[in-house]
DNA sequence: ACCTGAACACCGTTCAAGT
DNA sequence: ACCTGAACACCGTTCAAGT
């Protein structure tokens, strides 16, 4: 009643544990999850970086909190997109291809994802949707969770490559990968048979397209599993 | 000729590359990958931590050099068992579980392989004799291509599992699962139709049986996919 | 040629002290 | 209740100094 004026317009909202965890996202976002330390995403906040622990039990617990609100986005994703299941292969496949836009969005997703448990209830509920579809398309529960495990972390929409496109090999490397050609002819054949554009070393993998060719090979072998009982 | 007396049987031999690296390896096979450190390694082979830059030119350098010798094992038990070539699949599978073994010794190499782009000779050898079989099946250079990308880290015997049995979770994370039983229908049927032993939360899937299940449904894809040319 | 001690620029986290 | 500065116990790495 007494002193209307705009108390919604805080020229800064308190600091809380989820404004703490989206500066974290958006620090990982820009610079990678690397350069992600208590005493920088301090400074993001605008505070020092002992004040984070009145927030956050400390950075395991800021890594969990991150994963679940992108997993969270994931899941209203996933949950828009739900057509006619009459062909739960496409479906899964179209959730899938969903959860990965989302992981694009957050390159350091993947690292955190696989260097963890992930208990936490927006992953739980993740997976309790896919062993549905699953159950539903008429899987047993013991194919459905030999499923899970062929799918991997497929199943969440990435893999994690064992070569990375995005960092270029140094000088070394270039120089070291040129003499050996003598020495494993069947790199050397395969990279210039496949390589499309003029970029010789490296970037010469679609990963989409690898990563839903391997997603359908998966699928169809499981499919086949299940119309054979 | 002169002082015949033992050059051989030195007390200790002088410090060199192979022993730095020989060190890394057993301290991580022992506590782990990230108590592997410059001054814990200096201690494991009897020197301050400066002087390992006298061998080897930095942490980065060291987990390079420990896959290098990793890979090499793997190299050696794989060129130790040549069937008879009629099988493709067979002898792949064959290969593939042999590497596996050799990683199952060294679990913290499948994280150091993940973290880095992979350009080592050893890596490069490996791969180029995996080429070579899958040209040698009648695989085209683009299906081989798709194929190495659909086996990913699979190809060289390990999985980046999301959820990992060696550490429990802890009593926090067990309530919590305890609670969400009404929330995850699905998840706990599977749980508990699946699990065999009575250790009711984790722990209750077998790795091995999981790694040569999805291995086998890769492996039956692109042999049907190579046969349909 | 190899090793050392001190130092630098970072980490995550604890704690007593402020308001 | 929230924030701070100093401190602790670690990192990887550089450098001048020793032998």
């Amino acid at each position: 009643m007494a002193a209307e004026r705009a108390p919604r317009t805080k020229a800064r909202s308190p600091l809380n544990r989820e404004r703490v965890l989206r500066a974290a996202i958006r620090l990982a976002d820009k610079s990678g999850i690397e350069s992600l330390s208590m005493r920088k995403l301090g400074g993001e906040v605008g505070v020092e970086a002992m004040s984070l622990y009145n927030h956050v039990a400390g950075k395991e617990d800021i890594l969990d909190g991150m994963i679940e609100l992108i997993v969270g986005e994931i899941n209203e994703a996933v949950g828009a997109t739900d057509g006619p299941p009459d062909d739960w292969k496409a479906g899964m496949r179209q959730d899938i291809l969903a959860a990965r836009r989302v992981l694009l969005r957050h390159r350091w997703a993947p690292d955190v994802l696989e260097s963890r448990n992930n208990f936490s209830p927006a992953v739980m509920k993740y997976f309790d949707s896919l062993i549905e579809r699953f159950r539903a398309a008429g899987f047993s529960m013991d194919l459905t969770h030999h499923a899970l495990h062929a799918l991997g972390s497929r199943a969440l929409g990435f893999t994690q490559e064992l070569y990375d496109d995005s960092e270029q090999p140094d000088a070394d490397t270039v120089a070291m990968l040129q003499q050996m050609s003598t020495r494993f002819p069947n790199i050397v054949a395969m990279v210039a048979e496949v390589s499309h554009d003029t970029d010789t070393t490296l970037g010469w993998c679609d990963d989409q397209f690898e990563f839903e060719f391997a997603l359908d090979l998966l699928l169809d072998g499981l499919d086949r599993l299940r119309a054979a009982r």
